[in-house]
DNA sequence: ATAAACTTTCAATAATTATTGAAAGTTTAA
DNA sequence: TTAAACTTTCAATAATTATTGAAAGTTTAT
């Protein structure tokens, strides 16, 4: 396999995961080119290797900002805005744990918790409803810390010291 | 807040939620359906229930067997068939989680592990794109055998037969 | 064997989501 | 201050995905 086809390979099969962590394909897709990038890229560079418009790029460029794990970048000189993406897989994975657990489990969460507690009118029916809401809200809760946890674990500010110190 | 109320609120938000675990709505409002109900159920009831139509139902009801968190229910005397789904929420967890690892996850390392394998040319852009899907290959494959494992943790045999011995 | 009771399939349609492209907005250089 | 270079916005459109409903298929009772 040559170059040019792992580069294509990565950057759509990146883009196809995006719905496992909740975004869309362009999106994805924009992240990977940057990924693998060894150098920040212009909204033009984005549009012609990705083949997509400039409103396109220029609306998913916003939403991975928004996320934090894309940054413009000035280049002095350039008039343009370049960008990149965060490097290092330990920290996107970080980033990406925080973000989706705050945007989307948390919510969830929270309505459980709500249904999990109303008034036990001593019918089948509402003891079922409380017991299995509550075993979920318990269950989404611990999911949640434990991710958060494993992502987080290597990520004290000590070790990522002597991680960039090496690298 | 009423048992209505509640139930309502619950089914929708666990189907809206279904996008996070790679399922569409009515398959999850389904399962939530399921799930909260103190019997089992019948096409019937369920399309009655989510106002949804019978194609709909079927269609719904053979991917959550296929995904393994629903099984029909003989009742004796009963033409129709009844539907029930796994009540237990880490069992639901661990299948949820080997499925998803499986169709999604999988498929996804493999193409990793091909792309951080071509063949280094020595140009920079190579190295980079080496790097960094091999650095992605071994971060996905460590977070879904964390997964797995959390997810199984307590699933031995015999904390389960302990589990269904005091239910 | 027949028909009633039920389930599945799938082409048509609806609903949702992503993408475009051009106009409006902004920044910078001269 | 003007205009060129660039970015953003958003209504229109395209692409994708979900849903319907009726015909075809299956099972069971008589």
């Amino acid at each position: 396999m040559e170059y040019q086809e792992a580069k294509e390979k990565f950057i759509s099969t990146w883009g196809s995961l995006g719905t496992l962590w909740g975004i869309n394909k362009a999106m994805a897709q924009i992240q990977a080119l940057l990924f693998i990038s060894t150098k920040p890229l212009s909204m033009e560079d984005i549009m012609e290797e990705l083949m997509i418009s400039r409103g396109n790029t220029s609306m998913n460029l916003r939403q991975l900002m928004d996320w934090g794990i894309v940054t413009k970048e000035l280049i002095p000189g350039e008039r343009k805005e370049f960008f990149t993406t965060e490097k290092d897989v330990q920290e996107l994975a970080r980033v990406i744990a925080k973000e989706r657990s705050r945007r989307e489990i948390q919510p969830v969460v929270k309505v459980l918790k709500e249904v999990s507690s109303i008034k036990d009118d001593g019918t089948e029916k509402t003891k079922e409803l409380i017991k299995q809401t509550k075993a979920l809200h318990d269950l989404t809760e611990t999911a949640d810390a434990m991710l958060n946890k494993i992502v987080n674990q290597q990520q004290n500010w000590i070790t990522k010291s002597l991680i960039k110190l090496i690298k």
